[in-house]
DNA sequence: TCCGTGTATAGATAGATGTCAAATTAGATG
DNA sequence: CATCTAATTTGACATCTATCTATACACGGA
């Protein structure tokens, strides 16, 4: 089994309605937590957008560790972060390993933040 | 000086291009993240979603502080933490203090997490 | 099959963070 | 002014986290 894929998805039952809907409980608080926790960091929040920006959307991670002052090692446990907040995925072609953000999640955040009467005042 | 007003509002000159969008830098990355952080933990999200759900948009601490097993004082830090991030403010109205959401900071994140062409394939 | 290279994991450590108890500030009221 | 209540600040402590070095795993090529 492939330990690259090893994603506990942590975001797919937190979080649709908006924050300023109606009250969440504890628990769905508590996953989507687990989803900030992983961009509340300035490098996976840069690693993140390395990756959505990317040409066709992947980026190889020997590409994500030249960019960065870090050591491999720190640049995957970022990407293991991400990956288990279910942010992003990542797939191994020959000897190179690709990752790409997963729409989903993003889309999900975004609704996240939408508020509810900016059209009435 | 009203201490209730001690705003280093972090979040103003961070962010407003998609993660899909073009490569950030790393100061930008740096304050992102503090407003990421001020969101990656479950007191802080269920406190910002009750702020946001309140009557009128906003609550009293004092109803805040009876709707976690918490105490006032950790109730306190955590308002801080989302005031100095730029999510919420709060007013002294005599006795009691009431806080708001910055309606601005989440439209601001809802537009970070927008994706580029969902329409084409 | 044996290296060489690209990623990931394990273990260790310094620094950040959530929580509480105690003390402080701000306003209302007698 | 004295005192009560609401909210914040301060200081301490246990836990978590970002980073490193060292090691292990996966694949391709000789």
């Amino acid at each position: 089994m492939s330990k690259l894929l090893d994603v506990e998805d942590v975001s797919a039952s937190a979080c649709c309605a908006p924050l300023s809907g109606p009250v969440m409980g504890e628990e769905e608080a508590a996953e989507l937590a687990k989803v900030f926790k992983a961009l509340a960091d300035p490098v996976r929040l840069r690693l993140v957008n390395l990756i959505a920006s990317g040409p066709g959307g992947e980026v190889c991670v020997c590409d994500l560790t030249g960019a960065f002052e870090l050591t491999a090692p720190t640049i995957s446990h970022h990407l293991k972060v991400l990956r288990q907040a279910g942010l992003i995925e990542g797939e191994r072609r020959g000897t190179w390993v690709y990752y790409r953000v997963i729409p989903e999640a993003l889309t999900r955040l975004s609704g996240l933040f939408a508020l509810p009467a900016l059209t009435s005042a």
